[in-house]
DNA sequence: ATTATATATGAACATTTGTTCATATGAGGA
DNA sequence: TCCTCATATGAACAAATGTTCATATATAAT
């Protein structure tokens, strides 16, 4: 035997902790849904408010302002006020690079088998 | 007034279609969870088999097998027989570094307000 | 002060997602 | 063939998530 050794304590060693794995998790999860998205894509061209968000996308204020909520607890986006308004922004240099790379994966031809 | 014209076909073009969104939300959804980030960061270490990816994670073997279906899905993983074994293998360019740009995000500081 | 507009928040409900348990399939060895 | 090990899959249940509706707060205008 002896042939397919694992070492699971090194293994394990190469695992961030169980705490980071959920901070990972609950990001990918804020950017996991299309409306959220949508806004993200939105504020990448230019700050906008939550009225011109909704008309841009299309999705009621309130849903709007609730997903722009998990967005800014999540870091993705801040936002100044400026009268009666909320000007939103996106507040984070990743989140372009990490759309572009799951696009080159989706556009990725996949090994068949 | 005039001052803050927003055109919103010019930003509605900038937004990807539905089904592209729907796409790159169900794949960040799928890395959105801490019990798949950590069977894909085992595989970023070696192919490994069920049984061996159980033991590393301390995770049950039907859970995983779940799992990794959902990611082979998404085209995260592939997977080769061997004998009795199945050995699955990260079959994808781009996951290593959308997981560093996202740990770059997490410890990026945010504009307080 | 009253009213209108903009945004936020809470609660209720429906949907989606993840886990577990039971069972099925597939391969190798006796 | 029969038995065992390795993995996959389906169904049931529990938990997390997203949406909607109603209401609250904040600012500005009258």
């Amino acid at each position: 035997m002896l042939e397919n050794q694992v070492n699971f304590i090194e293994l394990q060693a190469g695992i961030p902790k169980d705490e980071t794995l959920t901070l990972l998790g609950d990001f990918f999860k804020t950017i996991g849904d299309p409306t959220r998205l949508k806004i993200l894509f939105a504020l990448s061209q230019q700050d906008l408010n939550v009225h011109d968000i909704s008309l841009t996308t299309i999705i009621s204020v309130s849903a709007i302002s609730h997903q722009l909520a998990a967005l800014k607890r999540m870091g993705l986006v801040a936002a100044r006020r400026d009268g009666k308004n909320m000007i939103y922004r996106l507040d984070d240099s990743h989140i372009h690079g990490i759309i572009q790379l799951a696009k080159d994966h989706l556009s990725e031809p996949r090994s068949l088998e």
